[in-house]
DNA sequence: GTATATTTGCAATATCGTTGCAAGTATTAA
DNA sequence: TTAATACTTGCAACGATATTGCAAATATAC
């Protein structure tokens, strides 16, 4: 499964990739640099990981998720997404609770009626409340 | 104008905060902070942007924008938003050619519908594409 | 105008993310 | 399997961004 999506995307297979990549597929929400950070451990140095992910979203194997503040938030792109062209229309959800960021994959978000002139090309939405872990 | 909604949050009146205040109501889109520092120039101390950025948030006189990357952007609060309390159902439109963020304040966000078990308390939708000025 | 409370600026510090380069590792082909 | 090549990693340095303590300056209340 791993080395399959490495081998996908044209991509060397370390040690830092597999074990990032596993991080990913065993969470089920996002996860913040400092997440995978504190995962990896001291197996890997900070540089590495920024790189990792940078390739990662580049080759459209994870994909950024909007926050109110500050924090760079990624998921990993479910079905179709290739290099450059994602198909990330679903909900994100935060829990207030938890803190979790939870990709609802089967909410699609909803098309608005934008003022006249406006174009859309790509809309994000996200959801914070309380998970069904907290409830 | 300026005055009132100081007054109005219990706020000394002073120099900065009528500064960044003036130039979130002359200002049709959203902010970043490297843009405040810009507009006040060399007047006020990074800091004091900063810290007056942060007071602004927390008495409900602007709140945060979601964005993909990783940048803060800033917008007033239109009508009633209160200390702790945003009403700030509105969506956010950023365009890819100007790169300028726009508050649609028409444009109430859609309700979805969530999986079971999940509660939901707040909304943020962004919708990128081009914008009115650039169509 | 004076006293009190708040705000500001400066300096120091912390956090975050990026870049160049040499050493290390994976992949390819013989 | 080994050697050549291409890619990836770690280190160190750097730059940008954000935060904190404290003394001086300013605003508010009396």
């Amino acid at each position: 499964m791993i080395l399959d999506i490495l081998k996908k995307n044209k991509l060397s297979v370390t040690d830092g990739r597999r074990k990032i990549l596993e991080l990913f597929l065993s969470s089920d929400g996002a996860l913040e640099h400092a997440d995978i950070e504190k995962y990896t451990g001291e197996i890997f140095d900070r540089v590495t990981v920024y790189r990792t992910l940078q390739t990662f979203v580049e080759k459209g194997i994870i994909h950024h998720i909007p926050t109110t503040d500050n924090s760079i938030l990624y998921a990993l792109c479910k079905d179709n997404c290739e290099e450059g062209h994602h198909h990330d229309n679903h909900v994100h959800f935060i829990c207030d609770e938890c803190n979790k960021t939870i990709c609802l994959d089967d909410v699609t978000i909803p098309q608005v009626k934008l003022p006249k002139g406006f174009t859309p090309k790509h809309a994000e939405m996200v959801v914070s409340g309380v998970c069904d872990d907290c409830k």
